[in-house]
DNA sequence: ATAAAAACTTTACGCGCGTTAAGTTTTGAT
DNA sequence: ATCAAAACTTAACGCGCGTAAAGTTTTTAT
């Protein structure tokens, strides 16, 4: 069996011409049945795929789609990232996975080399506050792009994340009606435009319950939410900041950080008698299910949000990257019981 | 200011012809300081780069290298990921990061489609046992690859990972000598080669210390080993089959669901008087410092492992993509003592 | 059966760059 | 100043494929 070098030889061995074949490898449902057949057929006789190279140099589209996410170590955002890159791969798209590990520098090097893949279209979580919104925009007046988890005001073709406000007031009515109104917990300078939300939901649902809100700011820079509330928590704990004996943190990574701290000091957490705190959180981060006790938590709907995000992408590459209005879709949270509150 | 377009026109604004240029952009010392000074001049009034596909197509060899890890949910990898990533960075490659996410069929495809992207070489961390040997002994024929994390035997120019012996002796001798002798908890059948050589370290360092190696075997399939561990841990814990106070998980994210179970029954686990159970791991998992209690582990040195492996890549590459002989390099572990043990 | 439409074939050019060959200029050592 | 070596320039071909134009065959509709 000879070597298949290029689509000229591939065409010879089927019996094609090298147009035809161009167009098969196109799109299959091009060419006529009996084609179709006669080139399948040699698909199988000899091992030959174009050159996605020489490809890409000459579609003015390539099929290439950008995954960016902001932090990879987090396991929320391998979870969405896998079902993103799933749902391409089965649309015929080859993606690429960036994580711009929390740094504004890394997240501009992706956006810019992803240029020079020339995708057709991006799925971008950025940082948030430590965007170069700047340079997302530029990036975003040349390629199609769809802004998730994360929103910059204006940027990007549309916007898909999780509605804050759901999460919020699910966790702060459920937490009110078995108990005593939480607390908030959270970094002082958030990461992410989400946070802010969230403490805006916790106050507004507080209020509107005739509650007073409690905002918990601890100090902090960067990614490693876990160690920050952590050592936030100890402080609190410590320094007796508590109003109440519930608290509510800002995401489930802090919340790790609290519950750590909660051990250390012989805080007994959870929703029984024998607890002296409750606490929950929101994020529905997959290691949640393994923390001591087990927190309680809204959870992202994953799969809606990166399923949208996908079929808005392929929206929007259909559409020849432009939408004639910027759309944003948040889906709501659903909250998890467990033991921590 | 007008759009350049090619290289040709580069090549014309910058007063250079253009395979100069071309040179240039190919290792900027191979010309005349004069010259190169006149190109980066240009460089800096005009925004070019060259098309990545044309050069890609043209070049034998590509500046691509393939990140392959099975598991990106595992932070562990993600860690190993980022700082494999930046090296390749850092040298003038192009990094593309894969994860097989637990299966087989997916790094299948990974190591499909990075051969059509032609890379300069791969990095790969397989599967283990869930790896598809011939298909991967396949790839290794055809592309320079380096295995990293998971060994498996003959495969590769090279393996570079941790030396399970150092870790298990550490960890054993250490619990031995501050207390009872440890069982061995790990996954009947273990995903990876290295659980193999865990316990068969466990086994004879304990023998070594005339003690009776006890091993738990505990069932579950595929990559949630958070849950298989709590699981089994609570079958473990009611059935009382542990000889000792003392417990040596063979991994982190085994040990964090072994904690889990512990706390849900209420069994205290720590070094001092007033626990009840001892546990330590291996590992050095990024949220090990967050379990509760923080768990004592044998860590990976993560910089050693990933630096060599990159530097063993590229001393493949430039040895033209064959070693006369296949080295394993292994680093052995630094012991973190933490509270669970 | 017949004509129009659809799908195909052949031919040929272009994409942007790597690379080579032959000739020219610059460099640096003597 | 002289000359060989080094670095450059011009010219041209090739990579593998997209794609357009013109002509031919097959399909579909009437």
């Amino acid at each position: 069996m000879t070597k298949i070098k290029n689509m000229e030889e591939f065409a010879a061995v089927s019996g094609i011409s090298r147009p035809t074949v161009s167009k098969y490898f196109h799109d299959p449902d091009s060419v006529r049945a009996t084609t179709r057949a006669r080139i399948e057929e040699a698909l199988e006789r000899f091992d030959y795929r174009p050159n996605i190279f020489a490809v890409n140099q000459n579609r003015k589209l390539t099929k290439n789609i950008g995954i960016v996410v902001p932090y990879l170590a987090d396991p929320f955002f391998v979870e969405i990232a896998r079902y993103l890159e799933q749902s391409c791969i089965a649309a015929g798209y080859r993606p690429s996975l960036f994580s711009s590990h929390g740094e504004q520098k890394l997240e501009n090097e992706i956006l810019d080399s992803l240029r020079s893949l020339k995708p057709a279209g991006v799925l971008l979580a950025p940082l948030g506050r430590a965007s170069d919104r700047s340079q997302i925009e530029k990036f975003c007046e040349n390629v199609p792009t769809i802004l998730f988890d994360s929103n910059l005001e204006g940027l990007g073709a549309a916007f898909v994340g999780s509605d804050n406000f759901s999460f919020v007031s699910q966790t702060v009515e459920y937490m009110t009606r078995t108990g005593e109104p939480p607390s908030f917990f959270e970094m002082r300078t958030p990461a992410n435009p989400n946070a802010n939300k969230r403490r805006k939901a916790y106050i507004e649902v507080m209020e509107r319950h005739g509650f007073e809100p409690h905002v918990i700011k601890i100090d902090g820079e960067g990614w490693a939410f876990e160690e920050i509330g952590r050592q936030g928590a100890a402080r609190v704990l410590e320094r007796q900041e508590l109003k109440t004996n519930s608290v509510l943190c800002s995401n489930d990574r802090l919340a790790i950080g609290f519950l750590s701290a909660c051990y250390e000091q012989g805080i007994r957490v959870g929703r029984t008698a024998d607890c002296a705190l409750r606490v929950a959180s929101n994020d529905g981060h997959p290691f949640a299910r393994f923390t001591c006790p087990s927190l309680t938590t809204a959870a992202h709907d994953y799969d809606n949000v990166a399923g949208r995000s996908v079929e808005t992408l392929f929206e929007l590459i259909e559409s020849g990257g432009k939408f004639s209005n910027r759309a944003e879709t948040l889906f709501p949270a659903r909250l998890v019981l467990r033991e921590s509150a």
